[in-house]
DNA sequence: CCTCCACAGGAAGCGCAGGAGT
DNA sequence: ACTCCTGCGCTTCCTGTGGAGG
């Protein structure tokens, strides 16, 4: 018994021992996961110029201009605001100027009460403020700014998510009015194009006094960042500037994520480890393209509610089966569907999985959140056909996601 | 040109769950 | 414990749009 837990207990050591001596392609394996903050941001000097621009005026104990953002996923809205807040309060901390700041990202915290009770706990991080009413946490954050005479900044990164947006607008407007010093200035992002649009006229009027467009990267921009990146993080002369170039091109032709493209890479670099490479060519990329891509499928359907993963099923069902596939000016086109056929197929899957089935106008707004989140592509049909409807293409492989779907729907049985 | 079709998307309203107020 | 209120997911109804066909 002794002599094989002292087997045993050497075995442990040469796992851990080996993991140490582990040939691996990496340098700093953190740089290159889609977490990480660089310290320099390529491509968006003039972004952060404008935002710091806007901000500065707290410096002075003026309330500075809300600000609104807005950009698809990966163009680095996040990282941009969180860099100028930083900067921010690393400057008012030493030419000691009143400003604080607080991120939240509102998926977390997606009420006025809980954005608020976020914003509190990070000004006064002592108190316990749970349990007590959304009014007496506003009163709080008010005293706060008050009795410091303190100009707050709050970024909320994915405000589309905050339920009573209009109600935590305005009280946040309110509080400026109340405040005799101090004061308190939003800076709202939103990968949603359209958000704004589906705003109330004050809120607008107040989020947007500045709005600023993040454009998704090129394949040149995609390039130069995955270039830094990969100096850092890998170990030097691994990475193939072919594999770089692939990776860049692969996500500028998505979307111009650039989160897409580090994920490539660094998926390409495990791939490398796990085979015993000493170097990352497009090879490792290419074979990491179908799993990154699975990632970003999985990640976006697993939040999906059921009826709308119903939906996407549909169109994924009928993309593999070659069913319904409909001539348009002549032509075949394949895997493009009417989105009247797409719902008689919905309405058919839906009773198989023994669903209630939602009316035609529900199921439109279910195709245009699917659409806003780039799961499926849609366009107007225009020349040619049944007048005013629309064409519904799959975004992304139509057997991918017929798979995670399966998984997903199944679970919920 | 008019009418019909097939749909887009706005507006109103309904039933429900869950929280606030009493 | 009770009512009242409110937001959410959804349906119903409606108006608007643009090609097809007479």
């Amino acid at each position: 018994m002794v002599i094989s837990f002292r087997v045993f207990f050497l075995e442990l050591q040469n796992i851990f021992q080996g993991e140490l001596e582990r040939q691996t392609v990496f340098l700093d394996r953190n740089i290159i996961m889609p977490h990480y903050t660089p310290r320099e941001l390529p491509f968006r000097e003039p972004q952060i110029k404008e935002i710091s621009g806007i901000v500065s005026s707290s410096l002075n104990g003026k309330r500075s201009d809300n600000i609104f953002i807005y950009g698809k996923i990966g163009t680095g809205k996040t990282v941009t605001t969180r860099y100028v807040l930083s900067q921010l309060e690393e400057f008012a901390q030493k030419n000691s100027s009143r400003v604080a700041t607080a991120y939240i990202n509102c998926r977390n915290h997606n009420s006025k009460y809980k954005v608020l009770l976020k914003a509190l706990k990070r000004f006064s991080p002592e108190g316990q403020f749970i349990g007590f009413s959304a009014a007496f946490i506003y009163e709080k954050l008010l005293e706060f700014a008050e009795q410091n005479a303190v100009q707050i900044v709050l970024a909320l990164d994915e405000i589309d998510k905050v339920k009573d947006l209009d109600e935590l607008m305005y009280a946040l407007t309110r509080c400026n009015d109340e405040l005799e010093s101090g004061g308190l200035s939003v800076i709202g992002i939103s990968n949603h194009v359209f958000f704004k649009d589906r705003l109330g006229g004050r809120t607008k009027s107040s989020l947007c006094e500045n709005e600023i467009v993040f454009k998704p990267y090129n394949a040149a921009e995609l390039r130069a960042i995955l270039a830094k990146r990969v100096e850092k993080a890998f170990k030097p002369g691994i990475v193939d500037e072919a594999a770089i170039n692939l990776a860049a091109a692969m996500a500028a032709h998505e979307s111009g994520d650039a989160r897409t493209a580090v994920m490539l890479l660094l998926r390409a670099g495990e791939a490398a480890d796990r085979e015993g490479l000493q170097r990352v060519s497009d090879a490792e990329v290419q074979k990491a393209k179908s799993r990154v891509e699975e990632e970003i499928i999985f990640n976006m359907i697993s939040t999906l509610p059921e009826q709308e993963q119903l939906v996407l099923y549909s169109i994924a069902c009928m993309t593999i089966e070659k069913k319904g596939v409909r001539r348009i000016t002549g032509q075949q086109e394949s895997g493009v569907f009417f989105s009247g056929d797409v719902f008689e197929q919905y309405r058919e899957i839906a009773k198989r999985f023994k669903e209630s089935v939602v009316s035609a106008r529900w199921y439109r707004e279910y195709i245009n959140e699917l659409e806003t989140y780039g799961l499926i592509v849609t366009t107007s049909s225009g020349k040619g056909i049944r007048g005013n409807t629309r064409l519904i293409k799959l975004g992304f492989d139509a057997q991918k996601i017929k798979e995670t779907l399966e998984k997903e729907l199944l679970k919920a049985v």
